[in-house]
RNA sequence: GGGCCUAUAGCUCAGCUUGGUUAGAGCGCUUCCCUGAUAAGGAAGAGGUCGAUGGUUCAAGUCCAUCUAGGCCCA
């Protein structure tokens, strides 16, 4: 048995399109979740990606990081079932129905047929939902396709309605008023989609109005004052309803040069009233609540009430920006209004009918386009005395985009969910999760549940979940948990009706209480509720699935981007909380957005969107892949273009190809069989191999297990560039010889890498799997088990050892650097100062005489004459001993004699005089340099040098040519094209007696390493090599 | 206006949790070296007021505060 034969040079996304086949053949995905059915359970919900455009490649990025956690479980022997899920409705899927049919607005659908608009968007959804499952597969994501849950199932709104039920029956689904921009000539409310194309800046009147105090201890302290207060909403002075100020901003009574008394906020006295004004008294916001004041017009009438009606109220959004700090409340025109007035309990007015214009009874403006009202009301403000300033404003305002009418924020009747009453549940819930990175859990997410709001779930629209709630002419409402309970209700006809609209709006049925026809309301909801129920609705719970549901909640593990954060994070938790009392997963990954090469967002409209096959097709998904796990961070935005791809592919996935290409190169060369590896019988390098393999083993286990993908991938990198760069740099002369333990143990060492690294990059990883381990091992790397560790296989020691020799290496790489002479001239010794250093198996001292290139490696420490010897302070050591005093001590230390000092340190401890009191100095607190003196070639850091001896005998200069001669011969070798286990014939020429005098002396060694069966000296007609300096031409042949 | 993130070499980013006196890597540039696995690798050079200010400390890129700029989310 052998290794296959594995190509020098590889084509990344062929081979990938290969492994998809190989994978698909043997249905290596499913043999790994049946592989772990008895394993302990690891659940994963996947977040469905909408499927309303095209896939692209932040979408991959999410994929990638649901993909890699579920494959290393699953090589822990964990049971991780993942269900691939789709989410099918909404508002964006409308959107783009709605443009390729050219439609402009609801009316267009309404004409169109709602079931024949719904079918539309039904095809839209699966034309997506293809080309997001090409993505998924050719990057690699293993997710269950076949099983996928899809919103739009009937299977799937029946779970979605019985978990609406279980809140409408906890008295948590209500209807209420809710302020959202409208367009009083379309008729209909707009989102904020649409609402973002209409922005128009216009011009409008901004008045400063009195509103006169009427009681309490501001008139009675001084008697005629009113409250200042500035809008930019005339029409909406009508229905005023109370006026909010920030509760911890101060508040001032001050006289303008008028001598008038107005209250307004501190910071804005000087820019509304003028320089000349005075402040005669000061109060916080929070003391002026409840204050009543004369509203300005009283045409509107307030429902009977113990609300505080025309009184200040506190609101924190209130700001001293502009404007006076009191904010006039008219809670039928504004969001943040509502708010405000409805935690006070006051009741709302509107006196604007949905055409835009007042209601005909109001005085003055009745039947006037509310907005054209604005200038008569102002001549009316005048009128009264109550008008302070009257000034234009510019600013920009929404307007509708289909025909350009002002938009109106309008309260309407919408569906809530009182999210608001299980607040402290889900902080609590929030609490008990794990977030990666941490600081969204009270930051961002902590922050949104802390100001929570109630959930608006209802949407006037077509394509979307039905509101399952029935309403009879009489108001009694019956929420419907699902097919089956409206079949009891309205007959069996429903059991099989499609769950939504137009079908299921015909479904009818008497009223439990009083027995009228119940309709369907005509609301469907928001489709977040639809996916935030995905741990549930996916089995169809309670209907189907009920064990496997309870088994699997809740999850160990989710991830998204962090824009999920008040979308899928939060409603799952609170889903999962109002249903379950229980959130739905106890960890989360929250990642950055991915951001094009010069760090904008990817947009169409900036033509810079890289989209995922192509980039995928041209450098590998592996290669895609191993970016979003490993560079950078990945909780912050990233750049990503094929600048950084391509460098992934040249630094890890070629280093680790052409290490696995060598090892099978050789081991082939040399008929060695891998069922013989063996781990016996190592080098000092080989055991250093192996036992940083198994630390690779241990750290990057340890690092998925936090989650950390970033030090995880660095790890790899690293060991990846050890193996080669070191490892196999340093061996190659015994890999030559087919020796047994060297194979043997890149044989292990890669192994363990390419496990670690098949949840990254599956791709390669499988590749070399099959190459190298499959006959040896399970048919795939993917069902391989997690490489076993122990603390007590990883050598400290031994990795120390190793670490200082590569140290030494490198000041001997740069001594002969600065020498000017070449590596391949042996040089006679080098001097070594460099603590432990002697101390190195002759194993490692010989690598480094090898890699330098010396004879001898001596000791600089034993040879005083040729040194000078330094001492500086340790000031980690001294700082914690001396505190105060160390720079005291550091500057004693520096002062001393250093070769006494050196030399008493080395018969125990030190002492040196500090302000007058001698203190004792041990060897970990100063830091001991020894230097050559002049004449030789050295090379010094971080207190460990290397000296060379530059003196060359003819001997050693013979030895450097016949390390050239090889040189040239091997290179000559390879432009033959030859393979490295062909035989050759030489005949070499000189006209230099001491090329000749070298060639002759080392011919043999020559001869054996260039693989010379036939060595001759004769002159050459047609030469391979021809090196001038030397003086030598050189003809091969292959025999 | 609020919340969060970011700021270190020409560019992309580590290092900050656990403070220690010469701040690193990759890309790019210059010169050289090594090489029968490599699309690689190595050495040297040029390139840094570690965003600013203040504080804590014997000692701050690292801890604290404030500010500035950019980004994201929300109003």
């Amino acid at each position: 048995m052998s290794y296959r034969d594995v190509p020098a040079k590889i084509n990344l996304p062929e081979m990938e399109r290969d492994i998809l086949s190989f994978w698909s053949d043997n249905d290596v995905f499913h043999k790994s979740l049946e592989a772990n059915q008895d394993g302990p359970l690891w659940v994963f919900f996947e977040g469905p990606p909408t499927a309303n455009g095209k896939p692209g490649t932040h979408h991959v990025e999410a994929r990638v990081f649901k993909d890699i956690f579920p494959r290393y479980r699953t090589m822990k022997g964990y049971n991780v079932p993942r269900k691939a899920g789709w989410d099918c409705h909404g508002l964006p899927v409308e959107l783009a129905v709605e443009k390729t049919l050219g439609f402009t607005g609801k009316q267009d659908i309404e004409k169109f047929g709602i079931a024949e608009f719904n079918a539309a968007c039904r095809e839209s959804v699966l034309q997506h939902v293809d080309e997001f499952s090409a993505m998924t597969e050719r990057m690699g994501y293993w997710v269950d396709m076949d099983q996928a849950y899809w919103t739009m199932d009937p299977t799937y709104v029946d779970s979605v309605w019985w978990g609406l039920k279980r809140i409408f029956d906890k008295g948590l689904l209500v209807q209420d008023y809710r302020v959202s921009p409208y367009c009083p000539r379309c008729g209909t409310g707009l989102s904020d989609h649409e609402l973002a194309q209409g922005y128009e800046d216009i011009v409008d009147a901004s008045v400063y109005v009195r509103f006169p105090v009427t009681s309490g201890p501001l008139v009675e302290k001084h008697g005629k004052v009113s409250f200042l207060v500035w809008t930019t909403t005339p029409w909406t002075l009508v229905s005023n309803t109370a006026a909010a100020v920030h509760p911890d901003v101060d508040y001032v009574v001050a006289r303008d040069e008028s001598g008038q008394l107005f209250v307004l906020a501190q910071p804005l006295v000087e820019s509304v009233l003028g320089e000349g004004a005075t402040i005669v008294d000061t109060y916080r916001g929070s003391e002026l609540e409840g204050t009543p004041y004369q509203r300005p017009f009283t045409w509107v009438e307030f429902p009977e009430t113990d609300a505080p009606v025309n009184t200040i109220v506190l609101a924190t959004y209130v700001t001293t920006e502009d404007g006076t700090g009191i904010v006039h409340q008219s809670p039928a025109y504004g969001a943040e209004d509502l708010a405000v007035c409805k935690s006070y309990g006051l009741p709302m007015v509107n006196p604007i009918q949905p055409d835009g214009t007042f209601d005909t009874d109001i005085p003055e403006v009745g039947g006037q386009f509310f907005k054209s009202a604005d200038p008569h009301l102002v001549k009316l403000l005048d009128a009264a005395g109550i008008l302070y300033r009257h000034l234009p404003y510019e600013h920009s305002y929404p307007h509708c985009w289909r025909c350009h009418t002002a938009l109106i924020y309008y309260a309407q009747p919408s569906w809530y969910i009182r999210t608001t009453a299980i607040k402290d549940q889900l902080i609590a819930q929030n609490e008990a999760t794990n977030w990666f990175p941490e600081t969204i859990k009270h930051g961002r997410f902590g922050d949104w549940l802390n100001n929570n709001v109630d959930w608006a779930l209802s949407r006037n629209r077509y394509w979307g979940t039905p509101l399952p709630i029935w309403r009879c002419a009489e108001g009694h409402l019956t929420c419907v948990g699902g097919r089956r309970e409206l079949a009891e209700l309205a007959g069996d006809y429903a059991l099989t009706v499609d769950p939504h609209r137009p079908y299921v709006d015909d479904v009818t049925f008497a009223c439990g209480e009083c027995g009228e026809t119940a309709h369907r309301v005509p609301e469907v909801i928001d489709c977040w509720f639809d996916s935030g129920a995905m741990p549930f609705a996916q089995q169809g719970y309670p209907e189907t699935n009920v064990e496997l549901f309870e088994a699997g909640y809740p999850a160990d593990f989710i991830c998204e981007a962090i824009d999920q954060t008040r979308g899928w994070f939060y409603t799952l938790m609170a889903i999962g909380t109002l249903v379950f009392d229980q959130s739905s997963y106890k960890n989360v990954l929250c990642l950055g957005h991915i951001l094009d090469e010069d760090g904008r967002k990817m947009s169409k409209h900036l033509g810079n969107v890289l989209e995922p096959i192509p980039l995928m097709d041209e450098h590998g998904a592996d290669a895609l892949r191993w970016f979003m796990l490993a560079s950078g961070t990945p909780w912050q935005a990233r750049r990503v273009g094929h600048g950084t791809i391509a460098e992934v592919v040249r630094k890890t996935l070629l280093t680790y190809w052409n290490t696995v290409a060598f090892q099978s190169l050789y081991a082939r060369a040399g008929s060695w069989d891998p069922a013989t590896a063996s781990l016996t019988n190592l080098t000092d390098l080989d055991r250093w191999a192996v036992s940083q393999a198994t630390r690779l083993a241990r750290d990057v286990d340890q690092a998925l297990d936090q989650f950390d993908t970033q030090r995880a991938g660095r790890m790899i990198a690293e060991y990846v560039d050890d193996l080669s760069n070191w490892y196999v740099r340093r061996s190659r002369r015994r890999f030559w010889d087919a020796d047994h333990a060297a194979l043997s143990t890149l044989h292990h060492c890669l192994k363990v890498v390419t496990q670690v690294m098949a949840p990254f990059t599956p791709f390669i990883t499988e590749r070399v799997w099959q190459d190298l381990f499959a006959g040896s091992d399970v048919a795939s790397v993917h069902l391989s088990k997690w490489p076993a560790w122990s603390d007590a296989d990883i050598d400290d020691t031994l990795r120390d050892q190793v670490d200082l020799t590569r140290r030494i290496v490198e000041l001997g790489r740069a001594a002969r650097a600065t020498s000017g002479v070449k590596t391949r001239q042996p040089l006679g010794r080098a001097l070594v100062a460099a603590a432990g250093w002697a101390d190195l198996p002759d194993g490692l001292q010989e690598q480094i005489r090898d890699e330098v290139n010396v004879l001898a490696l001596d000791s600089l420490a034993g040879t005083d004459e040729l040194v000078d010897v330094s001492v500086k302070a340790n000031f980690k050591a001294l700082g914690a001993r001396f505190g105060k005093r160390t720079p005291l001590v550091a500057n004693a230390i520096a002062a001393a004699d250093a070769r006494a000092l050196v030399t008493a340190l080395r018969d125990g401890s030190a002492q040196v005089e500090v302000e007058g009191a001698m203190e004792s100095v041990s060897a970990e607190d100063v830091i001991i340099t020894e230097m050559p003196r002049e004449g030789w070639t050295v090379a010094s850091a971080d207190g460990e040098s290397l000296a060379l001896d530059l003196e060359l005998t003819s001997d050693l200069i013979e030895q450097g040519i016949a390390r050239d001669v090889i040189r040239l011969i091997q290179d000559a070798r390879k432009s033959s094209g030859f393979e490295i286990s062909d035989r050759i014939s030489v005949t070499w020429h000189s006209g230099s007696d001491q090329t000749i005098a070298a060639v002759t002396a080392h011919s043999e060694r020559i001869a054996e390493e260039v693989l010379a069966t036939s060595w001759t000296q004769s002159p050459v007609t047609d030469a391979a090599v021809v090196d001038e300096e030397l003086d030598l031409v050189i003809a091969l042949s292959k025999n």
